[in-house]
DNA sequence: AAATAAAATGGATGATCGTCCATTTAGTGT
DNA sequence: ACACTAAATGGACGATCATCCATTTTATTT
């Protein structure tokens, strides 16, 4: 465990290809052999490290999705606020998702773990537009969820991005309150600036 | 030239830990010392390979952009179709950008780089925005028109996350129309599923 | 306390890394 | 044809890489 965290916190530091055997003992204090020992080689290691640092972040992104009421926008907000709060998204994880991006072409193991929109989140946001937009009377209204469920990922993709890259200037704030306008203007009624509407004002 | 050309081959192919000088000169049927005489060693020819890679993009994007009509409809809507187009968005320029990025915490240089979307193409966005946020006379038009900016990269480049992590299943026209879906909902009368709306139809 | 098993060590190994430069090859001017 | 300059070569170098295992240390059982 130290190991991977050390790993880790080597990749996120100075970066995939810095990141050496003797990098990596040096921060767990630990002998030469034991990567050898406990995961056979430093391949291993990385692919387990990326392992772990995947579960990490669903982890915490399931934590914080608990809060949500029990409205789809709600569940939709949660996912929105949740993966753009400090917990989930800080200098650290987003360096370590672009890492193991950028190796990911090469070695599809990490590949399987670099994709943070996962099934289970991707269905839980079209379940939740789904309702919505039955609700709401829109035509055509499983088109309009998936359009929504992607464009929401895509959304949560990009100001991740924008963090990687201007972390000092990125503002969670605005980008929450950007995707907020998308989606208002998507399902009015259900969503203003600030998040979800609730039910009461929203519906008769 | 050749040599840059390699680096990138090799970058894109096998990854940035993997790019290594031997197979750098092999791709390049060029000998060792090539690379110390022509950019004074490795981390340099990284960097120039960086900047001609970033350069390539703008290029292939600026000539893209020149058929846009003169409505800021058009030009978002070549913005949108023009960064989603094969020329610009495909296995081997995605693979860079993202390799690239994997690396650019710990390079500055590469970072400057590896920011896809500048100045210039925000601030074409942003004027585009701002005329259509006037025109249909929304409140707060410079804050819409921000928010439709960053949304509207923020959404280009979730887009490409996807292609990156699942080339094979990515589908350019569902990426196009649910940008254009968010757009239509933001801006009625200016965008449809299909892209701009002109305007004797969507004007007085 | 002795015997046995398990965990951890760190030096040795060969491969590969990026750099550098003495030498060779190609190009240009006389 | 010769002298001279510029371009290109590829081997040598020390550093560092990941791996592996003989040895030592620690833990467990008798």
């Amino acid at each position: 465990m130290t190991l991977i965290e050390s790993t880790l916190d080597s990749i996120a530091e100075i970066g995939f290809a810095r990141t050496s055997v003797s990098e990596i003992i040096d921060r767990a204090q630990l002998s030469r052999g034991m990567i050898h020992l406990h995961f056979g080689g430093k391949d291993a290691l990385v692919e387990e490290s990326a392992k772990y640092s995947s579960a990490k972040y669903y982890d915490s992104l399931n934590g914080l999705l608990k809060t949500a009421g029990s409205d789809p926008q709600e569940s939709v907000e949660a996912i929105i606020r949740s993966d753009l709060s400090e917990e989930v998204l800080n200098k650290r994880t987003v360096s370590l998702w672009y890492a193991f991006r950028g190796e990911s072409r090469e070695r599809k193991a990490i590949a399987a773990y670099s994709d943070t929109r996962d099934a289970r989140l991707r269905n839980l946001a079209f379940e939740a537009y789904l309702k919505i937009a039955r609700q709401s009377g829109l035509p055509e209204p499983e088109t309009t969820a998936k359009d929504a469920t992607n464009g929401t990922l895509a959304l949560l993709e990009g100001m991740w991005t924008d963090f990687l890259l201007h972390p000092e200037s990125f503002d969670r704030g605005a980008a929450i309150r950007t995707i907020f306008r998308f989606l208002s203007a998507l399902f009015p009624g259900y969503f203003d600036l600030d998040g979800a509407v609730l039910k009461a004002a929203a519906r008769g």
